[in-house]
DNA sequence: CTGAAAGCGCTTACAG
DNA sequence: CTGAAAGCGCTTACAG
């Protein structure tokens, strides 16, 4: 039967060995004869023990934990990810401590202290800007920090998001070959670099067609400043007739505000959000959107984040990501569209 | 500048005082002169020092970290029970440590034991079972355990749900009142307390009022068994006229597919859900759910583990949290209907 | 291959 | 109030 808390010493009188050769034989790569090693797993199994990963990581440097930073998980985007995050990681031996920051200069810094006073291994920071100061402090105690879903302007750290601004070119030509002439654009927050991307290249390609946008109102990534939004877009005598929503979390408000004032989605109004939640493909919204393919973005920042724990340190990396426009019933599709 | 890691024995070089005055201000409640007080601060201030926790938790035999276990986060109650609990944690000084477990008892089985190498303070369990075996493991370790949602058979944990029982039999009665006829239920997976409390609850309900169901049926809290599910109701001539559905996440399939057969939500069938999760609010659902109160089952949560850590050994609490039956237009409305 | 010993960064009696 | 010292449970050179 197991006890309050076995120790590696305990195990060693078991085993009749010392308490170095029980090290040994939980370290991998250790050089122990067999016998030693069987004694050992024996008197282990018996007592129920587990090597301490506290102990472990005082004396190795290495603490086998993933400080992920979130500010929220009302986007579906972000909790399917964190999903996969925690399994990717799990599969390698690490396991993720959870901070939630409130999305202000002083909270993730206060965040970032509490992170190294933990001594995790790295950081994920999801959907939270970081400056660059915070880079450095985090570079000076040789940690690595990754970015996901957030680019960052200048210098300083690795970070992995889809092709914003490619993305939001794909959608507007989408539009204009589906033969709308009043196209609005619901951006993304523009205090964040995926909202100013995608609209970036959304703007982009409208003018490359030589085309206006019928407005553009900053919806927040907030369902609230989204149905407003929507509202004022129909102030006026004639609105829009299609929307690109900055993120599929607004763009559910969008369509539901739109019902609510008796449009059709997909016929009177084409709107087109970005994410790929698992709700879009649900009956009730059926929404076309750019897909971020969360698989991949996670599998590129568990790469991005092993290398540089288990090989030293390394210049930051910068990783886009490309993804397909799902096309579904919510936006009109243009004749002959195909991809 | 801060350098590479900073140790309470670099303050107290430069703080002209010993190590242990400098671990005595770091410690809430150790007796130190303000003038030591103010040395410490201002060196450490300097040098950019944080104590070690975990050094800290190695002596003092508490890490300030709670495992969470989750098998699933699909349905939109878990991540928004997460972001509370982990606010609520991080507030009085705990992190969380996320474990993702498959539920079989293998899993659960080898994540307990992780659990338990990182020195968790303790573990909450979220929409998992866990078997008296393990329970008791945990308590030899006197690491304390509560089950968030979901109740346990037997001895052994504490443990925070809703009345389901209750708000089963709330459903069914609001569902009589409004004059329905033929009441099926897709229930929540029949292996989970919460499914089985609440069909218990629904079913006793209507035999008190000498109804029987018109069907029964396990969604498994999954999408697809609801949709299948509900298609196989309406297979015979007569399908239903009101359907109580296990949970929100299930509900918004059982919606989507009722639409997609033609049926209006609301008046031709009405549909109930259980969670009150933020998208039983949107507009294209407007699902009328009963109401799981996170707030108050997380407070819950936390105060069990938190007298638990702080208090020493104590029996196992069982608390059920009452919610309110939350009307919105999917289910018609009886008659002078309040509350 | 194996054991004795130092040390990771702290907290906590113990004297003073 | 303060400092010297032991000890938390490990890993990792270092001899043998």
């Amino acid at each position: 039967m197991a006890q309050l808390k076995v120790t590696s010493a305990d195990v060693a009188r078991v085993a009749g060995v010392s308490q170095s050769a029980v090290s040994r034989v939980f370290t991998p790569g250790a050089s122990v004869s067999q016998k030693t090693k069987a004694k050992v797993h024996a008197a282990a199994e018996a007592l129920g023990y587990r090597p301490n990963v506290l102990a472990r990581a005082m004396v190795s440097g290495k603490s086998r934990i993933i400080g992920l930073v979130v500010a929220y998980l009302d986007n579906q985007f972000y909790p399917v990810a964190l999903e996969h995050l925690s399994n990717a990681l799990q599969a390698q031996g690490y396991h993720i401590l959870i901070f939630t920051a409130p999305n202000s200069t002083d909270g993730i810094d206060k965040v970032m202290q509490d992170l190294m006073a933990y001594q995790v291994d790295g950081i994920i920071a999801a959907s939270v800007s970081m400056g660059s100061d915070l880079a450095q402090r985090a570079r000076q105690q040789g940690i690595p920090v990754v970015l996901f879903n957030r680019g960052q302007d200048g210098e300083g750290l690795s970070n992995v998001t889809s092709a914003n601004v490619a993305g939001g070119a794909k959608v507007a030509e989408f539009l204009i070959a589906g033969g709308h002439r009043r196209i609005a654009h619901i951006a993304g927050w523009q205090g964040a670099s995926t909202g100013r991307d995608r609209q970036a290249g959304f703007l982009g390609a409208l003018e490359a067609a030589g085309r206006a946008p019928f407005a553009v109102i900053d919806g927040m990534y907030d369902r609230a400043a989204a149905i407003a939004a929507t509202r004022s877009l129909f102030a006026a005598p004639e609105g829009p007739d299609a929307i690109f929503v900055g993120n599929d979390h607004m763009a559910f408000a969008v369509i539901d505000t739109l019902r609510e004032m008796g449009r059709v989605v997909g016929q009177d109004v084409s709107v087109v959000g970005y994410d790929d939640v698992p709700m879009a493909a649900w009956g009730s919204y059926a929404l076309t959107t750019l897909r971020q393919p969360v698989n991949r973005m996670v599998e590129a920042t568990v790469a991005l984040m092993l290398e540089r724990i288990e090989g030293g340190p390394m210049p930051p990396a910068k990783i886009e990501i490309e993804g397909a426009l799902i096309v579904r019933s919510s936006a009109r599709i243009p004749e002959g569209w195909t991809q």
